[in-house]
DNA sequence: TTGAAAGCGATACCAG
DNA sequence: CTGGTATCGCTTTCAA
């Protein structure tokens, strides 16, 4: 068994409290008591232990974080600069993918406190906002990151999903598409959601319809589902010129079904992805999507969370960054005569 | 504060050892009781700290996951299969990122066990087999996966890397290169090594040379890196006809050195990666690759994990998958003409 | 300065 | 069946 708290106080000759205060650095120990301690707890190998640590009422330095998939690239990404921000501040991550099941994020939620946490990010819906109630009440700190909990009094770090939707919009208005398919995520994906009604409040600023049928949503296999749904608005009686996907992983299935139907992209088809994750830069063609910048986002997240660690949650900041039109070469005018 | 279970007894009107035996459905309650305890719980919200009881012994239920970096798809991927298998037996994950850096990994290693994991998967390359020594010592069960460390004495999950370098070798070989060049990984990388080793060892069957200064070793970040080693490598003066490239990312940065070179990709260049990630399927062209069974490794790792958990390590087995090639358009015969 | 002792929340053994 | 109690490893008063 590892060595305890008491087996260095022994082999030192002092007490529990002595080599308690060397290791955190408080209280008044004489330089020699406290090197005659250190020499002890490295023959010892002494490590304390986090969970009696914590147990007394110091933090667990743990943090949960609640996203879709982590294999997800956008999450990946996320998640790996809400790691690095955290390690930085000593804490380390626990890392939970709920595929947007609110069964499953019930289960977390619970399980994260059970744990102790410190405080969780979460990054994925949910469909009741009731489910962060009792996070709340026992102040476990909350923010979420990329999704949004309207009327909930959260910190939050977003993207302006609205503004990135009406980006998407623009640009394929200005290359004068308007028969435009959209490939939606699960409905109770806030950003999604928003991304759709900013894109849909640009086409309707110009005339134009988004009717419901042509705007479609996926279940948790993206790429699959994107390419499902993909084939079924190409193969539709009006196909759309433009599609117009709530991710880069929708983006991906609706590249898969083009190729497929041997439809080409852009000439034919064009597409918008958003997230601008690795995958948009290489696919074939390169993605036109709307980025987010997803290292700051984890950055902000974390400085955030620990922030209402140390004083009480002052007001609850809405952080809303700035998505921005990354154009590659998934877009183009529309062909004047679409074939099929 | 959260109800404890002291509160939980008070309020019921018994001692604190009768809730906790309802909590574990252990020793034996009246049905009654058991009842009115429960009701109690659920009233208060009761939910045990597993803090508090893993201090008592019980397991802390979290698992460590060390891999290079959480937003490489292949990490991403394993550590979503890892989340899955863990989760089902009732685990969660803890995951750390090293980027290859034995400091991070030391620090991450020591971490874990003062957090009490209940065991780690190692996905990381280390230098110094030491490194290990003190978690084996204090019997913290350890798997490797995808990574190995020789001569020593840990449960293993890896793909034949030995293997997938062949398999990359005869392929480009079929195809009639003579002249190629190799993106390895970090030195301490051994699945790198070891494809190269394969690599060279078809190569050297069939006559041919792998002169060290053909292959080049990248850093932490793999696109970047492998771009830059790619441009070099076909700006030199005899420009390989084929690249191996000891993972996808490296592929993708060799990818991207073709283009901005305008060497055409099968045609003037044929670029082989490893991993079989979602890139490889959605790049331009489609990566030829050698694919590992991310899922199966990562369940089997947890299994191997949590299987010495119950029992002694009875066999240190090392489990070897098989690597599988997967043909797809960045590889063909080399162009008699190359030009530059 | 230094140490004895009281928790923190839950488990488990042992009487009753 | 049920409850008292020691214990886990560490933090933190509070005296000495």
């Amino acid at each position: 068994m590892r060595a305890t708290i008491y087996d260095v106080a022994r082999e030192a000759g002092v007490s529990i409290a002595a080599v308690s205060q060397v290791v955190n650095g408080k209280g008044k120990i004489s330089e020699e008591r406290r090197n005659e301690i250190m020499l002890v707890m490295e023959r010892l190998q002494y490590q304390p232990s986090h969970i009696a640590a914590a147990l007394t009422g110091k933090k667990t330095y743990t943090l949960g974080l609640l996203v879709p998939d982590i294999s997800n690239p956008f999450f990946a990404e996320i998640a790996r600069a809400v790691e690095d921000q955290g390690d930085h501040q000593g804490y380390s991550l626990v890392i939970c993918s709920t595929d947007n099941k609110d069964e499953k994020l019930e289960r977390y939620l619970s399980l994260l406190q059970q744990k102790s946490v410190d405080g969780m990010i979460i990054g994925t819906g949910l469909k009741k906002k009731e489910m962060l109630n009792q996070p709340i009440e026992r102040s476990v700190p909350i923010v979420m990151i990329a999704r949004e909990m309207p009327d909930l009094d959260v910190q939050t770090v977003v993207v302006d999903d609205f503004e990135g939707g009406s980006l998407a919009a623009r640009h394929l208005l200005d290359l004068g598409h308007s028969r435009i398919g959209v490939l939606a995520e699960h409905p109770n994906v806030s950003s999604s959601r928003e991304r759709i009604r900013g894109f849909r409040q640009i086409l309707t600023e110009s005339g134009l319809e988004l009717p419901e049928h042509r705007v479609v949503a996926s279940g948790a296999d993206l790429v699959k589902d994107g390419k499902r749904h993909a084939l079924e608005l190409l193969q539709s009686e009006e196909r759309p010129t433009a599609l117009f996907c709530c991710n880069d992983l929708l983006a991906i299935g609706a590249l898969q079904a083009a190729k497929e139907l041997e439809v080409r992209v852009p000439a034919e088809l064009s597409i918008v992805g958003f997230d601008n994750t690795i995958l948009a830069s290489v696919t074939d063609p390169p993605l036109t999507t709307i980025a987010q910048p997803t290292e700051l986002m984890g950055k902000m997240a974390v400085d955030l969370l620990l922030g209402q660690l140390k004083k009480k949650p002052d007001i609850k900041q809405r952080t809303v960054l700035r998505p921005e039109l990354v154009i590659r070469h998934s877009t183009a005018v529309p062909s004047t005569t679409p074939t099929i």
